[in-house]
DNA sequence: CTCGTAGTACGTCGAATGTCAAACTACGGC
DNA sequence: GCCGTAGTTTGACATTCGACGTACTACGAG
């Protein structure tokens, strides 16, 4: 069933192109506490690519699928399949070439403000 | 009435202290292109004050006091009257001192955003 | 084929958001 | 004192959001 989706052995997602990406639908993305964690998280090991379930996070399954499909519909994550599990990587390149310099800014001021919150 | 309020002339406006300012706060109020659009105008000419009505906004004057009363709220503008009007001013000092680069990388992918949209 | 694991889809729920209109308050000028 | 301008408040409304549970599909191992 379904031959298109499991053609290769991988069903396929839609992405926003790079063209497609808009910095509203990034930074309402990153403006949640649990997209931001997982953000952070990818962006530690840059290139790596995790699977959904390696993320440990306070809601259930189907709100980590909800949390994913947004990243990923707003051009922050690109998610792969790989078997059963599903592969998240940042679009970093992407992101550097449409705002310069903006995930970094944005990482180091979400690396500080956890900082300030774990001194105070 | 309200003697306290009307003491100096100015009623007081509640703002967030500078470590009160949350980083997803800041990025929610980003994340809606009127305030965006609010923020780029007020940081064009960063030490000036613009009154609320100063702005042309495609929405209503209620409207437009929810979105100030938001980035008020989020920390990014401080907002202070001056007789019958209200005068808006970025929090630049402030978002910078918290997160260093955020505000300048974010006001440069809006601009460059804005642009590509204009050219098609 | 069967089972277990990874993730999806769907429906629901309560809270928050963006918008408006209408009635109201505050200040400055006449 | 009165009026007009600037902004607020309130209440309504539709939409979206974040969260959940349950039922489902997809893949790999055995």
């Amino acid at each position: 069933m379904t031959p298109a989706a499991t053609a290769a052995g991988t069903r396929e997602l839609p992405h926003p192109t790079r063209a497609e990406i808009r910095l509203e639908g990034v930074l309402h993305a990153l403006s949640d506490p649990v997209r931001l964690s997982i953000v952070r998280d990818l962006a530690a090991d840059s290139e790596a690519l995790f699977a959904c379930s390696h993320f440990d996070l306070p809601v259930t399954k189907s709100t980590t699928t909800h949390h994913f499909r947004v990243l990923r519909e707003s051009g922050v994550v690109r998610q792969t399949y790989r078997g059963t599990a599903k592969m998240n990587g940042l679009r970093r390149d992407d992101l550097d070439a449409l705002f310069p310099g903006l995930l970094d800014a944005l990482l180091a001021a979400a690396a500080r403000q956890a900082a300030a919150v774990r001194s105070g």
